[in-house]
DNA sequence: TCTGACGTAAACATTT
DNA sequence: TAAATGTTTACGTCAG
């Protein structure tokens, strides 16, 4: 087998004196060798097959030009037989055994060659033709192949095709790697002209002639690993008796070592696999196996190349070839270090600079929780109290616009920390209407994640039934409409159905704000506002400045947004764009705000509280304030409503509930 | 450590 | 009678 390749150099060699038409002969021998194989031609000829194909014939044709100049050439050519063994064994054995002689070898064999002056002087004028002749020719071969995927995925999906029709395109296959081969020869004999093809005598392996500082062309370069390639393409081709199974290199070429590729393109051999079964399977198998930094999405993600890579094993081949280890790739490396090194020194300004606000903020920083707190309102308060306790001038406690307590927004710990963003089950504490979580806008506005992801809301089961009351034209539902407003609104509640319903009905029978009214058609459920309300004040009564400052901090914010995005962010969901699903946190803010006065004064009207009309929104806020505190004899005393009053700005109070007190909760 | 809110589960009664 | 609805109890978790 091996001399059998041998043998067919040297009879091409001396046959064949047009390139053009050996590259065509060539072809037409492998394209011969398919089908004498005995079997039908396999209507699944993989791209990884024509590439390897094109390979081999590369190596062909660079075989060829090397016998051309062999003889032609006026260089001393000593005999073959003259060689030492050190460079006469490559000529053969490269060609026959890539197992042999590795690509190293070939390079250092190829370093050994000498330049001469004149053959770098025009290296150095035409060097920058042939560049342009290089993108013309990688252009043009880019287009081929990707002509050549497509026609072959049309016949992959073809499932029921006509021998003929097959036949007829493998024949347009063939035209077109004439197409390539021809033009490839072309490039390759320019080079020759232009005498960077100085074959020598004695070394029949490519000539590529190392330039100094990096200069090898990369053409040159991919010229010499398509020989090395070819070998293996070669090899596996003679030893299986199949060009077809070529493709079973491109399976397993995302090994480097030709010796894998060997074994593994005999095994397959052995296999009997569908050729285009096997190739599909091996894209994908590649894609899933093999993740590279510097591949994705069948791009080169070396900085700016973005070549395009139809698989991983071009991918591998267009890295060997296009970024191998020379100055220019060098000096790309150490740009990107720099780079990197900026992206750093960039991300820890900005590390800086969050600390730095956390810190103004009072808040407490990502520092590593054992406990991941995220979603967790709750928790927001608890750090919102301390920093109130701490400097309580730090949150602006008297905003005299819904749009500009922007500032107090900063649950950076909910959004940010890495560890807030764990808690995936079930939520134990839960965004109760008691921290002035304007649920309703939340929903509004978030209305079609809630309904398309199967995150929890951040409710309580108390809120959302009231909420679904509160919704309904009549302020009241029955109980399967309640279940159907749960399952509508949200995809956390369309399954588990048994468990919630039940929390349902517990909550509905459990919580006193929930009346049950015997309708005309059947037992509906009201809100007792009043009721409700009760539930509000409860452990941080006792510290009025707290509930201030609490209140305060929440009321301009949604911390549901942030344990939104945590939990997309946890979920792998998609973030929602500000357009699509809204941010209430900073821009809409004042249409919540706008919609939880509305919601108050709504609630007002329809209890016939007389909210005076000159009152303006805030006034009426405050005012509704002021006189809720007694309303929960329970746990507000006297004093308490009065201390927290007085603390209170005239023109707004923050520390109010929007979302949930009524205004006619002042006017008992 | 205690306490209350909350979630969950379950048993049971009542209504449809 | 079954299913839906409603009530109650118990228990665990969490955070104040």
């Amino acid at each position: 087998m091996m001399q059998e390749s041998g043998t067919e150099t040297k009879s091409n060699g001396s046959a064949i004196q047009n390139g053009a038409s050996s590259a065509n002969h060539l072809l037409e021998c492998s394209l011969r060798e398919v089908r004498s194989n005995g079997e039908t031609p396999s209507v699944e000829v993989s791209a990884a097959d024509l590439t390897h194909l094109q390979q081999q014939q590369a190596f062909q044709v660079a075989r060829q030009l090397l016998y051309q100049q062999q003889q032609a050439s006026g260089l001393k050519s000593p005999k073959r037989n003259d060689k030492p063994a050190a460079l006469q064994a490559p000529v053969s054995v490269a060609m026959m055994s890539p197992q042999v002689i590795t690509p190293q070898q070939m390079q250092q064999i190829l370093q050994q060659q000498v330049l001469t002056p004149q053959q770098l002087q025009v290296l150095l004028q035409q060097q920058q033709a042939l560049m342009l002749q290089q993108q013309q020719l990688q252009e043009f071969y880019k287009k081929q192949q990707e002509q050549l995927q497509l026609q072959l995925l049309q016949q992959q999906h073809a499932g029921k095709q006509p021998k003929e029709q097959v036949v007829t395109q493998q024949l347009a296959f063939q035209q077109q790697l004439l197409q390539m081969q021809q033009l490839q020869q072309q490039h390759l004999l320019n080079l020759q002209r232009q005498g960077l093809l100085s074959i020598q005598p004695g070394q029949p392996t490519l000539p590529l002639q190392p330039l100094p500082q990096g200069m090898i062309p990369a053409e040159l370069q991919q010229l010499w690993k398509e020989v090395t390639g070819a070998h293996t393409a070669e090899e596996t081709a003679n030893n299986n008796h199949s060009t077809l199974d070529l493709s079973t290199t491109c399976v397993t070429s995302s090994a480097p070592s030709k010796t894998s590729l060997l074994i593994n393109a005999h095994a397959s051999t052995n296999g009997q696999l569908s050729i285009g079964t096997l190739k599909r399977e091996s894209l994908s198998h590649e894609e899933q196996t093999h993740s590279h930094p510097l591949y994705g999405h069948g791009v080169c993600k070396w900085p700016g190349c973005e070549a395009i890579c139809e698989d991983f094993h071009s991918f591998l081949k267009h890295l060997n070839n296009e970024h191998a280890l020379d100055d220019r790739s060098t000096a790309q490396c150490r740009v990107q270090m720099q780079v990197v090194q900026q992206l750093e020194l960039q991300l820890s300004k900005d590390k800086e600079r969050l600390q730095a606000m956390m810190t103004h903020l009072h808040v407490k920083s990502t520092e590593p929780k054992a406990t991941p707190q995220p979603l967790n309102l709750v928790s927001n308060v608890t750090l919102s109290k301390t920093a109130s306790e701490a400097s309580p001038q730090s949150l602006p406690h008297t905003p005299t616009t819904p749009t500009t307590p922007i500032t107090p927004v900063t649950h950076g710990p909910s959004v940010i920390t890495t560890t807030s963003i764990h808690n995936v089950g079930p939520i134990r504490r839960r965004y109760s209407d008691k921290y002035n979580v304007p649920i309703s806008s939340d929903i509004a506005q978030n209305q079609e994640f809630y309904k398309n992801a199967e995150v929890r809301p951040p409710f309580t089961y108390a809120s959302l039934i009231r909420q679904a009351i509160l919704e309904s034209p009549e302020k009241q539902l029955t109980l399967n409409e309640i279940y159907n407003w749960f399952t509508r609104m949200f995809a956390y509640f369309r399954r588990n159905a048994a468990t919630w319903k039940n929390a349902v009905r517990h909550n509905l029978s459990l919580h006193k704000c929930f009346v049950r009214v015997e309708n005309v058609k059947g037992a509906v459920w009201t809100v007792d506002e009043q009721e409700f309300q009760k539930r509000r004040p409860q452990k941080i009564s006792g510290n009025p400045s707290l509930i201030k400052n609490i209140q305060t901090s929440h009321a301009y914010c949604t911390p549901l947004n942030a344990a939104l995005q945590a939990s997309m962010a946890e979920n792998s969901i998609p973030l929602y764009t500000t357009a699509s699903m809204g941010n209430p946190t900073l821009s809409n803010l004042a249409i919540a705000m706008r919609e939880e006065l509305n919601g108050v004064m709504e609630h007002a009207n329809s209890n016939g509280s007389d909210s005076s009309p000159g009152r303006s929104p805030m006034q009426a806020l405050h005012h509704v304030h002021v006189k809720e505190e007694p309303l929960d004899p329970d746990e507000n005393e006297g004093p308490l409503s009065l201390v927290t009053t007085a603390n209170h700005s005239p023109d707004f109070d923050p520390d109010r509930d929007y979302e949930d007190e009524p205004v006619n909760e002042d006017m008992e």
